[in-house]
DNA sequence: GAGTCCCTTGTTACGGTATAACGTTTTGGG
DNA sequence: CCCAAAACGTTATACCGTAACAAGGGACTC
């Protein structure tokens, strides 16, 4: 899936048959319960993304989307959607987006990203404690946080 | 100089005259210490940034640079060398650079980012310390840092 | 000085990323 | 049914960044 900058290939694990459907439809218990749709684009756009199992550029979700296509617009809304009910992260150093494992409720990310095989690992930013102290003490209101460690991972090392 | 998104203006306060003139001639020392060059462009490139004391994009560097302009790649090169000695870093989630106020060595960066007049603080990555802990506990060799906090400056609140 | 190496630059062209703008369709509530 | 809000389709365009290749120029050797 992802291209193995030095010659591993990042086989991440993703999501196919029963356990897809099984988040896809958790989503849209979970979409409802916040009053939200869950349509058709974004939910296949939630699809191809778990399906994937790791990050995956715009223009390759737009290409993978299947059946007539979709153009660019169809897939930055589905995204923009998936970002704000905490479905999926933009990895902004990678301009590529990610399922989030922990589909449960929108929250600040932290990603350690391997630069040899592309690999992602969503961590828990406890970090974030150290942030907002930092923020608190510039009188800055704290809204929002990215996170990216960049590195090799275990495999790779 | 950045886009008041809400009313507010974001008066960065960039160098002139003396205090530039001074940045940029021990700038010059500090390439010359880490046997490199500080060409013309480079040099123009590091002036347009302390100008302008916050996040600037590349396209409009390229306009700003003056006396004939600049071709895109000129300017890019010019950014990964400052961004490479740690003369300035690149704001992922906004796709802009900004001079690092310690131009002192290279070194991992955080940020503040008001949402509403754009200002930008660099602060101090203490945090690198959680980060640190997190990627040991996954085997991940950790080489490079990149934390962008979102929300409201003091003035914007 | 001529040759050589390596870094830096100039230039053209292109590919990848994302959004504006506008009209249409769907949805859900009164 | 009728309306307003939300979502969508479509076209076009703006923005961000890099590939590729030829050319300059300083440093070092012979
Ligand atoms: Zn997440
Ligand atoms: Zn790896
Ligand atoms: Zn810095
Ligand atoms: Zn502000």
């Amino acid at each position: 899936m992802s291209k193995g900058a030095c010659g591993h290939e990042g086989e991440a694990a993703g999501l196919a048959g029963r356990a897809l459907d099984a988040a896809l439809s958790e989503a849209g218990v979970r979409v409802a319960a916040a009053d939200e749709r869950l349509t058709d684009s974004r939910r296949r756009v939630l699809e191809l993304l778990l399906e994937a199992g790791g990050p995956v550029k715009a223009y390759d979700l737009i290409a993978a989307y299947g059946q007539g296509g979709a153009k660019p617009p169809t897939v930055y809304r589905a995204l923009e959607f998936l970002e704000r009910l905490g479905f999926a992260h933009r990895l902004e150093s990678l301009n590529a987006y990610v399922a989030c494992p922990r589909s449960g409720e929108v929250h600040a990310a932290a990603f350690l990203i391997c630069q040899c095989c592309g690999a992602t690992a969503e961590i828990e930013p406890e970090v974030s404690a150290g942030v907002e102290v930092a923020a608190e003490a510039h009188g800055f209101e704290l809204r929002g946080l990215t996170l990216e460690a960049r590195g090799l991972c275990g495999a790779c090392r």
